[in-house]
DNA sequence: ACCCTAGCTGACCGATCGGCCAGTTCTGAC
DNA sequence: GTCAGAACTGGCCGATCGGTCAGCTAGGGT
């Protein structure tokens, strides 16, 4: 039965977006797709050029409003510029959230191996050393925040000395979670 | 010229921590490895069981140390635990800069596409939106910070509704600047 | 009734990659 | 000098993956 009018595009599209997310771009084959979409693989390649293709098509709507973003805070300044920066990133972190999660899937997967402890786990300890017994929800995302922040901020190229470099993380982690820096 | 001691070893691994850290490790091959430690790739597979196993061999120490701080937090509590967690963690990710690069090289990878704008030019500018004109090297790691944390921290699984997640990556980022969050 | 074409597919291809093995070379111990 | 074994290698294998292609099929336009 060929014939479903353009709903076999779309499909693909879906059943790529949840196992990228899921699995990575370089973790999902095209017949993982093929097979969650209910198609052969030869079709992806009829309605795509590539596999590239396929992601590309998932990323671009992201990457159009990222860029809109960047215009319209070019437009603003100080105090306003940097609370429009925050609205607009944590909006479009939230809208993308699919697509947010299929660009660090692959650290997932990397992270999550035996040489290194259960990274849930340590996430949950770590939250729970840094807002205390009994946290509210909200004290556990500027737990995550902070180390998050931390943790791949480290990775960064930073026109900081090491030292430095070392108290000005501590100093916003500390911030973050509302507490005092000193 | 076989017998040189116990060297080809520790030139293996720091190839592959090389390699892995700019590539990726799914973007090294075992022949990247051997070509850049000047050996044949068969080599790799006498001192090392798989490639996995060089792997596992660069991320243990950090993974045996993540376990300790994990420990040492146990016995502490409230602001003492806070304190000593964010310390760790600062401590952890700069002295495994090289380990931590490994495990998100796969997101550079990933976010330099076509169609995402340059992601190094965007976080130049919105890091400017977020500290103002002239910002120090400091308050640029905060911006760098708040910028990952809400990047990231969205993707995770929270307790919390959309509405008030997104209220609260907003204070957060806003602390982690320093600035008002009313 | 006929045919054109969009939608779709099975079979196949070339490349790459991780890993294996038989065999060679060098070295240090005796 | 001899020899055991560690160090090392070229060549090969099976698997997987992205991508191609010739061809089948169902339906709508005429």
């Amino acid at each position: 039965m060929p014939h479903a009018p353009a709903t076999m595009r779309a499909d693909i599209l879906e059943s790529a977006g949840r196992l990228f997310a899921a699995r990575g771009f370089r973790g999902t084959s095209l017949q993982d797709i093929a097979s969650d979409a209910g198609c052969s693989k030869a079709s992806l390649l009829y309605h795509f050029t590539s596999k590239d293709a396929i992601l590309t098509e998932l990323l671009a709507p992201a990457g159009r409003e990222l860029a809109e973003l960047e215009e319209r805070l070019a437009a603003l300044d100080g105090e306003e510029a940097a609370r429009a920066a925050v609205a607009g990133l944590v909006d479009l972190s939230l809208r993308f959230r699919r697509q947010v999660k299929i660009l660090i899937q692959d650290v997932d997967a990397l992270i999550n191996r035996p040489e290194l402890p259960d990274v849930n786990a340590v996430t949950e300890r770590l939250v729970d050393a840094l807002t205390g017994r009994s946290p509210t929800p909200e004290a556990r995302v500027w737990g995550w925040m902070a180390m998050v922040g931390i943790f791949l901020t480290s990775a960064g190229e930073h026109a900081l000395p090491d030292q430095a470099l070392r108290a000005e993380l501590t100093r916003g982690a500390l911030r973050t979670l509302g507490r005092r820096t000193d």
